[in-house]
DNA sequence: TCATCTAGGTCAATCATGTTGACATAATAC
DNA sequence: GTATTATGTCAACATGATTGACCTAGATGA
């Protein structure tokens, strides 16, 4: 293992690393239990919410748009997409031009739910942005980037 | 990442929180990726990636603590586990003053396997700190500790 | 026009990840 | 000597997700 930080002894230096490895799956599993819970209650599960994130993201998407976006099966997605649309969170019309082709979009009560969803984990982040300032906001932006590492 | 929109309410601002969380998310998946793939070219899981993490950090620890630790029923724990044992991973004794009750370790070739998996986490963290400074760092650790919440 | 391609839908089988319930065994505690 | 604890194991089940095969409606091009 390189040994990347110039004075720390290398154990005090790995268990820092591992501090924040677990930090991160603390994170991740704090900003998906809540909506989790919700979600839960209706009788859906995160690939729902994902369907509602992304059909409220880019509207009048296409089922194809949202196959290669959430990269699931369209055998797999078909089930959710069409309990979504049966109790009218998402509203789907052939397109005029080419009538093969499905544009969905959120209904009222669809974006309500997403709001609820993932407006959950926008307050969350709203809040802690706020507490710890913008220059830590910025500084925690660039370091999640990071990780990702190069994005398509 | 000159994307920050400090302080207004607006769609641009929640744009940004949109992107906060995605960035979280696929920073989650970037890191993980990884050990994933090397563990499922083992024909292991997720599971025995945090039984060997878990054995690792706090050695001679009993079943029951791994359960509580890990989360998960003694059934499901049951079947991963003892196939480390049985691949020579991982280290099981009696404890002798209550016999009952089985002291695990990694063996070398298990805390080999384990600093495989998390050393290549571990060194993503560390290579993304090295490059942001240890400012960055810091505000990234308090920033995904705030988003955890309190802990245990 | 007709053959072919594309977008989407559906049935069925299968696999992985976990859970619960029930019960077994060995060792410790009272 | 009985009750309790730590661990193990069999079986049934739920859920999330995949692949394969086949289907329809509509678009497109020789």
């Amino acid at each position: 293992m390189i040994d990347l930080d110039d004075g720390n002894p290398t154990e005090a230096r790995e268990a820092a690393l591992n501090r924040a490895l677990e930090a991160l799956h603390f994170a991740f599993r704090a900003v998906t239990a809540r909506p989790d819970a919700m979600l839960a209650d209706l009788g859906l599960g995160r690939i729902h919410h994902r369907i509602l994130y992304f059909v409220g993201r880019a509207p009048e998407g296409s089922v194809g748009d949202l196959l290669a976006i959430l990269g699931v099966s369209k055998q797999y997605l078909n089930r959710p997409l069409r309990q979504l649309q049966q109790v009218g969170y998402i509203h789907a019309a052939p397109d005029p031009a080419d009538r093969r082709v499905k544009r969905l979009t959120l209904t009222p009560s669809g974006a309500e739910l997403e709001a609820a969803l993932t407006g959950d984990q926008r307050q969350r982040f709203a809040r802690v942005f706020a507490e710890a300032g913008p220059e830590a906001e910025a500084h925690w932006r660039r370091v999640t980037a990071l990780l990702a590492g190069p994005r398509p």
